[in-house]
Formats: structure tokens, C-alpha cells, sequence
DNA sequence: TGTATACTTCTTGTATACAAATCTGAGTCG
DNA sequence: CGACTCAGATTTGTATACAAGAAGTATACA
């Protein structure tokens, strides 16, 4: 990794830990990071520091830094929780919008189709990330900015694997999510709040149906001769 | 001030910024304050960026940290967005509370009704700061958290002079607080969500009358003489 | 063979020296 | 008189050496 400053390190193990390159729960070697990114422990364990203050990651005394689980509790609380600050911070986001933000919003979605259209998973879930962040920051309110951004960080690990459609179903949500995305810009921009907050509940109905899908996916096949084939090859 | 460890410094260091010891937007210097602490400045730096992940303070690139501020603009959402924040915590710590953590409930509580009857305001606050906290521990929803401790920092600093009653009326309105304490602990205690709900909305319904008189006191007296006197003072 | 314990190794935490950036104020020029 | 510049002082940021703690390993003993 050739030499970068502080916030490129910390942007690049935000990108990594969101696309679960670095998977949660995994332990992080903060002598090995210093290495890779090229700094020294001091700037590197800084970093880590505000890592942990913004959620992505825990540590513990003496014990190094882990990378945030995301254990069956917290999803648990993430499905009932979510739903209610979406809503609220596209509410706020609708009233207190500014003109740059707005551009920013349409930079985020530009970026979340061309993503989706090259079938870039990874880079689909990441743009979706920044669309959502974006409509956080336009919603000044700092405090419920908090909720959102903790939500975004385990949303965006849980939606690795969507936007690599399997099949014509699949393919067919993932243009309705950029359809609802349009619709939550065209909302935002006419400060239109109440309309905002259904768009964004719809938009958080289609999310869950497709994580609780990978969360509780189809059970494998049952299928006696494969299993026995497997035996076999061992 | 005596040797003492990492963490100390860090609950130090919260507790002065919630009394407004440290008033908001004051600056900190890392140096004067490792000379304070006994401790040298790696080890102070990184308790500065805790607070700041936490919301007690922000820092700026080769501009020091500064307590964080309370202007206007921030106030006016945080009257937006405590009560709906605070009833949903209340109702989720009412569904998952442990009995340990009411016993620190019922802890907290004790302190807030020593404090109120010692007009120590400053212990009132923070007594109540804590009381909440617990509540928020109760939840179990690091999500919604997040927000809930961002409030309760503004919270605590807002409401650092009420506990200090000027008149039988505010003295009422004291006894009242501690008396939706003591109702919100019940409901938890009973899994009664519905009920928390209701009560930490009363609850915040009195606070927001008392912090909005501080915030928009009543104007002062319109007295000739008083003002002639002030000015023949100078 | 299993457990305990001392020793080694590896990782994290702290102090300090040095580098870089910002702030301050005196002096200069338009 | 005001704006600008540059040196000095102050403050923040980084690197590195050393200390302290945790984890792993080998050996002794039951």
C-alpha cells in the first residue's frame, strides 16, 4: 500500500469493514495495519479510536481491536429499529435540504446505477451506503445522525451479497430499489416529508424482505446421492 | 490532581463537560491537560478522541479540541427529536431490562432524590444523566443508543440549573420529576411498555418547560431606575 | 496423561523526542 | 492607516524506544 495520510486509512478500513472484506468479528493487528497503510502506531491507533466511536469496530483493553460483530441480538433490534429512523431522518432530510446536498444525493444514486448495472455488488451496496449517508447529513439532526450511521454500517455488511441477482425476480428488486431511490430524490428536492417518509418505509420493506432472505436463506436440497458423492470423495 | 488512570481522565472529563465545568465550545489543550492528569499525551490525546466519538467534544486537524457546542440551531432539534427517541427507549427497556440493571435503576434514583433534597444541582443532573442512562443500557438497542447518549449530553448541560428552585413552584415541579422516576421505574419493572411510553413523555413534556425557560428566560424586569443606577455604576 | 507453573514471545500501552502546522506580533511597504 | 510578510513561539502530529500486560509453550511434577 503505498504511503497515504491518516483519513485515506481511515476511509479505506471503513470501505473494508462495510464490504466485509474485513468480516465481523475478525481481529485487527494494529502493528500489521501500521505496516500496510505505512504509518506509524501512534496516527494508526488513532484511527482505530475513532473507528470505534463511530461503531465500526470494539476494543478492549489490552486486548486489540475486533472488528463489530454482528451477532443474531443486534440484528434482531437492527430490523426493529431501522424502519423508524429511516423514516424520520428522510422526514427531516425533505425539510432541511440544501442544494449542494441534493447534488451530492444525485452523484450517490448515479453511482448506485452504474454500480447495479455492472452487476458490482460490492460496489452497488457501497453506493447505496453513501446515498443513504448523504440523506443523513441532509436531515441535520446530529443525534438521530448517530442511530443512522451504526444502521448503515450493519445495513450495508447484511446487503453484500443483493445486488448480484440470481435470477429475474432478484434483478427485477433491484430496479424497483433504484425506482424508489429516484422517487426519494424527486420528495426531497419538492420538501415533500410525509411523502418521503412512505417512500422510504417502502424502500425499507423491499431492504428487509432481501436481508431477511440472507439472513434465513433456502435451506439446501436434500439430496441423498450428492451427500453420499461427497462421502465418497473424501 | 492525582495520578490516576486512562479511564478516570475519561469519566473526569465527561462529568466536567455534562456540569458545564467546561463550558461549551471552550477549547482544551492536550498538553495542559496531560499536565492536569499525570499523564503524558499519547495516552491523553486518545481519551480526546473518545469524547469525541462519543459527542462530548470535537476536534479539528492541527486545531485542537473544543467542548461541543450548543448553538441554536442544534437545540432546536434536539427539542425535535428527545421525546420520540426517549418513549422508544423506555418502551424497548421495559420489554428487555435485566434485574440487575433495575437495581442500578432504583440506584440512580436514589441518588437524583439525595441530591434534589441536598439542592445540590449539579448532583441532580448528573444523578439524572445516569438514571437515563440506565434506562438507555436497559434497551439493549446500541443503535437507538447512540442517539439517546448524544441527547443526554445536551440534556444534562441544558438542565444544570434546574435543581436549584427558586420559588415553591419550581420546588413542585422537582418533586414531580422524581415522582415519573419513580412511576417509569415501576412500569419497566412490570414489562409495561405501553406505560413507559406514556410516562417518559410526561417526563419530557416537564423538562422541555423548565429547559425552555432557561433556554428563553423571562425577560428582565423593564425598571428606569434599575438601569439608571447600573449606568451611573460604571 | 493431565495440570500447574515458569519462561518466552508477541501485542498493546506509555513516554518522549522530534517534525510540522498554526498562531502571534512586530516590522515593512503600499 | 491598513494589509502583508516573515520570524518566533506555541501547539498539534508522528515516530520510536521502552514498559507492561496477555498468550502461548515447554518443562516439572503429581
Amino acid at each position: 500500500m503505498a504511503r497515504i495520510t491518516k483519513d485515506q486509512c481511515l476511509d479505506d478500513l471503513k470501505l473494508r469493514i462495510l464490504s466485509t472484506d474485513l468480516s465481523p468479528g475478525s481481529d485487527l493487528d494494529e502493528t500489521s495495519l501500521a505496516e500496510h497503510y505505512e504509518i506509524s502506531r501512534t496516527p494508526m491507533r488513532e484511527v482505530l479510536h475513532r473507528l470505534a466511536g463511530a461503531g465500526y469496530i470494539t476494543t478492549a483493553e489490552n486486548r486489540g481491536a475486533k472488528v463489530a460483530s454482528m451477532d443474531i441480538g443486534t440484528m434482531r433490534t437492527f430490523f426493529q429499529t431501522a424502519p423508524m429512523v429511516y423514516a424520520n431522518i428522510a422526514s427531516l432530510a425533505a425539510e432541511a435540504r440544501t442544494a449542494p446536498q441534493l447534488d451530492a444525493l444525485k452523484d450517490a444514486q448515479l453511482a448506485f446505477v452504474k454500480a447495479t448495472g455492472a452487476q458490482d455488488a460490492q460496489a452497488a451496496a457501497l453506493a447505496n451506503h453513501r446515498f443513504h449517508a448523504v440523506v443523513g447529513e441532509m436531515a441535520h439532526n446530529p443525534y438521530l445522525v448517530a442511530s443512522l450511521d451504526r444502521l448503515l454500517i450493519d445495513h450495508t455488511r447484511l446487503s453484500q451479497r443483493f445486488y448480484r441477482p440470481s435470477n429475474a425476480d432478484e434483478k427485477q428488486r433491484i430496479v424497483k430499489a433504484s425506482d424508489q431511490h429516484d422517487a426519494l430524490i424527486t420528495a426531497i428536492e419538492a420538501h415533500e416529508s410525509a411523502l418521503a417518509i412512505d417512500l422510504s418505509l417502502q424502500h425499507w420493506d423491499l431492504s428487509r424482505d432481501r436481508m431477511e432472505r440472507y439472513v434465513r436463506p433456502d435451506p439446501l436440497p436434500v439430496d441423498v446421492v450428492s451427500l453420499k458423492d461427497r462421502r465418497n470423495a473424501i
